[in-house]
RNA sequence: AGUCGCGUAGCUCAGUGGUAGAGCACCUCCUUGACAUGGAGGUGGUCGGUGGUUCGAUCCCACUCGCGACUACCA
């Protein structure tokens, strides 16, 4: 083995390897008895996008919940796919032709479409060779698209069915229209920022005059524009400044046309004027209001945001800005403007273009939502589906109980068609094709023509959980893992995807499509910002895992941006933040971080120092193991064999230190399993770590060398710690394997011919003889490994005296390589005999030339001292340690211990605290007062002893 | 306006009704045969503020300050 890890090499082999080998797909059915099902769906990723952090974050907590229940035994199938992403794919190659002067028009539909079947066929790789990089352990056999055929025939029979109950209808409805895509989007593909614009104020002159007033009514409007289409003037029914005027006509400016004012409690009587302009084919709330009094709707917008023949001849063609500034001068020149306010409103801006939104009139398909959104409340309400953590829920209920029909046709040409056939005479029919249609509305040879539109992306991902496994046959898939496990995705999709796969789920399988939704947080940059293209800060995944260089790394946030201006400063910051780049972490150590960083659903802020620490972690795995594998195969530094792994067979003696560590995994292995179950990804991760580094590393595989390495060890003791330190780290590689798969399976294909005869054995508890992956074997289990509280007791008492003796050290400055004597002064009977069992321990690890017991009365030298219980350490001084510097040393020990003692003292002499407090903790403090104060004043005593004998 | 969340070491974050923890950073010593991507030792926090409940609050409650997210509305 090397002495380094250097996962690059590795990664990729190992992958092939498992894909190739089928070790993915869920386990087959056993004869005779039902294994538990755990099936995950993959939130499939755009097609044609590549992979960010939060797919790492997501995909390794999915992979990690995936390979721990497939070595559990359980029957796994984590499915994958990828998404059409309907909006998103078109605009990509509108953007490719118009590089090339062209336009989809100019190319057709057919063309068009076949245009971007070639592009996803070109990039649809990327994002699932990424996918392949971090290890994901999908089942590739099962790779759905939604645009698949299969996939596709379950969204007409959804949509049909629906359709035929009602629940789908088409009708013609104030949209949100984005005028650049000339597509209408959903509610939740509106963004609303705050911009700063104007309130404009325009008077409306009465129709034959107002005695009692001005003349004329004042309407306050942030879009004067839209005057062009109004059909009404409201007023609060409570306004006594404008009741007289309700009923009467008013002056449309600009057009000849007169208007009535209509009286309306929707209207505000304290905001601008209490006069509200009634656009009902512009405005959401006006259209509401033009529906309650039988209003006219005049649209005056062509698709793309410009008057239309409705207007006025002057401003036909114009764009709505421009048409903006011309009325407004309009105004202006008659007199007409009172006041221009500036004000702060909020803008509809499409998420994907940026154009602001127009509610445009159009026909559409709907889904009527309320009767498909009461049981997926319920099911949440009743616990059927739970969120983790909890508190999300309240997030969907809210939705969920102010959810409105849900728009579902796009007019774009990349997506599902809509199933519906238009004769020429208007008639509209909805079937699953052209052929059913015709004979079920006997149509005969009519001329038919289908619907152009095609289905919200949404639409398709709604169905996930169940057009993957087959639905609408019944499979095998379906009855075994429908309903899901547990749906691993961000909280900024609840509505868009969970909530509708929730709806679609209950009303066609009649069952959630999951039982748990994890929720994750969001992966920010160090600062708590997102990461954006625009803002330079984003990190690649892939790039921590290779590494990058630095001028790699400016070119890759420098290139395509959409302002390029922004450029320079991106690389300023990138470079100062980066001076070296990016170096190599491997994904397994990319993996551990967020795993660690996993916790409470709350946004994390990246930090690229944490994943150096956790590469680390992985090189400190790697030569432990080393070790082990040294130790056992007698084995030179370059990995050469010299020895088989016989040696483990026969009599073995298990040391304290054996029993501990074994004791101490089976402690650790449950607070995996209880994190794991708990989703506390980062609870795993610690357990993991703290085990591996602090105790395998920092103490056990020390304290098998005095073992080891002694020739008063018998070979009974040096075969059962050898036999300990071959099982519990090959238990650990495969504790360690759900989060860090690739370095555990590299180093377990080491250890496995050498634990090979203790499996045989039956010395591996939980291990399979036929397995040749580590991802095929069973996951360690806590009850598999003995508790040993002695043991523990024990390792913790050998660990205090190492460690008092380490402190004098380290805080005296002595090399390690100067090997100290210690006595011993005060040990009582049971330290003595403590002592006398494990002196190698301490002697080892302390670094000590001789250990003695002082006999009572015994004279001793000048020393430096610590207390181990009732027991004085002793180091003498002679030539290590000067005087001022343990005096200086011991005052701070016994100032600390005196400010111990002053608050257990202060809370034990409180009689509250000792009648109310539970009595086992009033007993701990007594003792550990007790033995503050005994061991303050012997050291107390030892100061003075240094302070008179060294001056 | 409503809903949810956050404020703990220089930085990024865990945590608990009983004398505060990790990683990184920092200081000292050390290349000892697993590992310098390392070892040993150490510095560092009145747990945002105020008040309350309690024998005891960083943790529970109220108020408050600061920050963030989402939903709705703003003519």
């Amino acid at each position: 083995m090397d002495k380094a890890y250097t996962p690059g090499d590795i990664e990729r082999r190992i992958y092939e390897r498992w894909e190739s080998s089928g070790a993915f797909a869920p386990s087959s059915t056993q004869e005779g008895g039902e294994v538990p099902a755990y099936c995950i769906m993959l939130p499939p990723p755009n097609v044609t996008g590549t992979l960010h952090m939060g797919h790492a974050f997501q995909h390794t907590l999915m992979d990690t919940l995936t390979r721990w229940h497939r070595m559990r035994g359980d029957s796994t199938l984590w499915q994958p796919g990828t998404d059409h992403a309907g909006i998103a794919t078109q605009m990509v190659v509108e953007r490719q032709l118009d590089a090339e002067g062209k336009h989809r028009l100019d190319l057709g539909r057919e063309a068009f479409v076949e245009r971007v079947w070639k592009w996803k066929g070109e990039s649809g790789s990327t994002i699932t060779r990424q996918m392949r990089r971090l290890g994901t352990s999908v089942d590739w056999s099962r790779d759905k698209f939604t645009m698949d055929p299969d996939l596709s025939r379950a969204v007409t029979e959804v949509f049909v069915r629906l359709h035929d109950e009602g629940l789908i209808y088409r009708g013609k409805r104030l949209v949100n229209w984005d005028p650049v895509l000339l597509t209408a989007v959903s509610d939740l593909e509106v963004l609303a920022e705050e911009e700063n614009g104007s309130l404009w104020h325009i008077k409306y002159p009465v129709v034959g005059g107002d005695p009692s007033g001005t003349g004329f009514v004042v309407v306050a409007t942030t879009r004067p524009e839209t005057l062009l289409g109004d059909t009404a003037v409201a007023v609060n029914p409570d306004d006594d400044r404008y009741r007289h005027l309700v009923g009467k006509q008013l002056e449309l400016p600009l057009t000849g046309r007169t208007i009535p004012v209509i009286a309306d409690s929707y209207v505000d009587a304290a905001f601008g004027s209490g006069c509200v302009k009634i656009t009902p084919a512009h405005d959401f709330n006006d259209y509401d209001m033009g529906l309650r009094h039988g209003l006219p709707q005049i649209n005056i917008f062509t698709p793309t945001a410009r008057l239309n023949e409705n207007a006025p001849e002057e401003y036909r063609g114009l764009d709505r800005f421009e048409a903006r500034k011309k009325i407004v001068a309009d105004l202006e020149s008659r007199g007409l403007i009172e006041k221009i306010e500036p004000h702060k409103l909020k803008v509809p801006r499409g998420d994907r273009t940026n154009a602001v939104i127009e509610p445009y009139l159009t026909d559409q398909w709907y889904v009527k939502i309320a009767p498909l959104a009461e049981p997926a409340l319920k099911a949440v309400e009743d616990g059927r589906t739970k969120f983790v953590p909890d508190n999300w829920s309240r997030t969907y209920y809210e939705w969920m109980r102010n959810i409105k029909d849900w728009c579902v046709s796009r007019q774009l040409w990349w997506g599902h068609r809509i199933p519906a056939w238009y004769d020429e005479t208007g008639g509209i029919y909805v079937g699953r094709d052209e052929a059913e249609v015709r004979k079920k509305h006997s149509l005969g040879e009519r001329k038919l023509t289908q619907d152009a539109d095609v289905l919200d992306t949404w639409f398709s991902s709604a169905l996930w959980p169940f057009s993957t496994l087959g639905w609408p046959d019944t499979t095998a898939e379906l009855r075994r893992f429908y309903p899901t496990s547990v749906l691993v995705t961000g909280f900024d999709i609840i509505f868009f995807w969970v909530a509708r796969m929730m709806m679609m789920g209950l009303k066609f399988m009649g069952d959630v499509p999951f039982k748990h939704v994890y929720i994750t947080g969001l992966i920010r940059d160090e600062n708590g910002d997102k990461m954006s293209k625009s803002k330079g800060n984003v990190i690649d995944p892939i790039d921590i895992i290779d590494g990058i260089a630095l001028d790699a790394l400016v070119a890759k946030r420098t290139t395509g941006l959409m302002q390029p201006h922004l450029a320079p400063g991106i690389e300023k910051k990138t470079r100062k933040q980066f001076p070296e780049g990016i170096a190599p972490h491997g994904t397994d150590a990319l993996r551990f971080t967020v795993a660690a960083l996993a916790s409470s659903a709350r946004d994390i802020n990246f930090d690229l120092g944490r994943v150096g620490g956790y590469r680390n972690f992985c090189n400190k795995l790697w030569n432990a193991s080393r070790f082990v594998l040294m130790t056992i195969q007698g084995v030179d530094a370059q990995g050469n064999l010299s020895g088989g792994s016989g040696d483990l067979m026969g009599d073995a003696d298990l040391s304290v230190a054996d029993r501990w560590i074994v004791s101490r995994f089976a402690d650790t292995l449950s607070k995996v399993d209880a994190a794991l179950n708990d989703y506390r990804f980062d609870f795993a991760a610690s357990a993991l770590y703290e085990f591996t580094w602090y105790e395998f590393c920092d103490w056990y595989l020390e304290l098998t060398k005095p073992v080891l390495q002694s020739e008063a060890s018998t070979s009974a003791q040096k075969r059962g710690t050898r036999r300990t330190l071959v099982i519990v780290l090959e238990a650990l590689l495969r504790a360690l394997h759900p989060i860090m798969p690739f370095i555990t399976e590299e180093i377990w294909q080491r250890v496995r011919p050498v634990a090979q005869p203790l499996i045989a054995a039956g010395q591996v508890r939980g291990a399979r003889l036929d397995a040749d992956s580590v991802m095929l074997t069973a996951y360690p289990v806590a009850g598999e490994y003995a508790r040993d509280d002695e043991a523990e007791t024990q390792v913790a008492a050998i660990k205090d005296y190492i460690l008092k003796v380490r402190q004098i050290r380290g805080e005296m400055n002595i090399a390690p390589s100067r090997k100290i004597p210690l006595l011993l002064r005060d040990a009582d009977a049971q330290a003595q005999l403590l002592i006398g069992r494990n002196a190698h321990y301490v002697q080892r690890l302390a670094g000590l030339e001789t250990l003695k017991v002082m006999e009572a009365g015994e004279a001793e030298p000048i020393s430096a001292s610590a207390m181990v219980g009732n027991t004085t350490l002793l180091v003498p001084m002679a030539g290590l340690i000067d005087a001022a510097a343990e005096i200086d040393r011991l005052t701070k020990v016994i100032r600390k211990n005196e400010s111990d003692i002053g608050k257990l003292r202060g809370k034990l002499s409180n009689d509250s605290f000792v009648k109310n407090a539970k009595p086992e903790l009033v007993d701990a403090d007594r003792a550990k007062l007790a033995e503050l104060e005994a061991q303050t004043e012997g050291l107390i005593k030892q100061l003075e002893r240094v302070r008179q004998l060294g001056s």
